[in-house]
DNA sequence: CCAATATTTTTGCCTTTAGCAAAGAATACA
DNA sequence: TGTATTCTTTGCTAAAGGCAAAAATATTGG
């Protein structure tokens, strides 16, 4: 067998779980100082202003349930933050959409998020930086494109 | 302000935000694969074999509170994958060690979860394996000094 | 058109994950 | 000896998440 890729993707294997935990644990960070619950803070983030969306491709994309997905639209709603309407077209479907109060939270949180990684960022080099964005940028490639082979 | 800063920062943190959301499906998949819950998963993961651990050890490599701890090895102990005994010295300690039992499991789930990441990485070239080493290596780097100054 | 089928979301219920605060048990220290 | 400190556990609660059934709507074959 191919013992160099066997190596490396074991090393591959520990640091990739050792970046989810520290990961996690910044999430859950940011997300209870903007007062959010960390699913919030997920959904949040990946909702753009102006786009309408159905409660499936939110699941789907956040890899949750739908009926996971309806919760977290029910506290987002609760506080404002999203609007929620029947489609005209097909009324099974529902549109989630960002409320004016949603839409300046989305970019405060955006805007804040990127900044906190800019912190982290800020004391090494361009071209580190670089190899990040590159190693980060095939490995999430791969992990997502596995994940849609195995379901 | 450093506008390359800037917006290297808002890609990475894009990207390792959906690193994040598939690795976490990835992870609960092999667990469920294999009979474990996610969190046991994470913990036979980090105690090595021959080695003891206190509770607290534990909860801080895991980032998670000692009582959280204290359940995860409850379930690992009535499964006999982990022993808990009274340290001598200190008898306030608990001293966690891996079964034999435990062990077998252990070597297995490492040498899968490495499969899995080789089934990934096994059409890439050895070149891009590198670069996803380094990058992640940078990038945890990164996030786990931050953590700790950030508490 | 109608009955059967399929799709989308919600609801009820349950499990898992997680932390906090108090209690228990042991040690350290004044 | 008594007081404070440290480590773990327990009781309680909240958050996260899924499954299966129900509700609402659309589609389709006869």
């Amino acid at each position: 067998m191919d013992m160099k890729l066997k190596q490396q993707a074991s090393a591959i294997t520990d640091l990739t779980f050792d970046l989810l935990r520290c990961c996690e644990a910044k999430e859950k960070m940011f997300a209870k100082d903007h007062g959010l619950k960390v699913a919030e803070f997920r959904c949040l983030r990946i909702v753009e202003a102006g786009k309408t969306y159905s409660v499936q491709e939110l699941a789907t994309s956040m890899h949750l349930s739908p009926s996971r997905l309806t919760r977290i639209i029910d506290g987002l709603f609760a506080e404002k933050l999203v609007d929620r309407v029947q489609s005209i077209e097909d009324r099974r479907f529902a549109k989630i959409s960002l409320t004016k109060k949603g839409q300046t939270m989305v970019s405060k949180l955006k805007e804040e998020y990127a900044d906190l990684h800019g912190e982290m960022l800020k004391d090494i080099s361009i071209a580190d930086r670089d190899k990040i964005f590159d190693g980060i940028s095939l490995m999430q490639g791969l992990v997502s494109t596995w994940l849609g082979r195995n379901n």
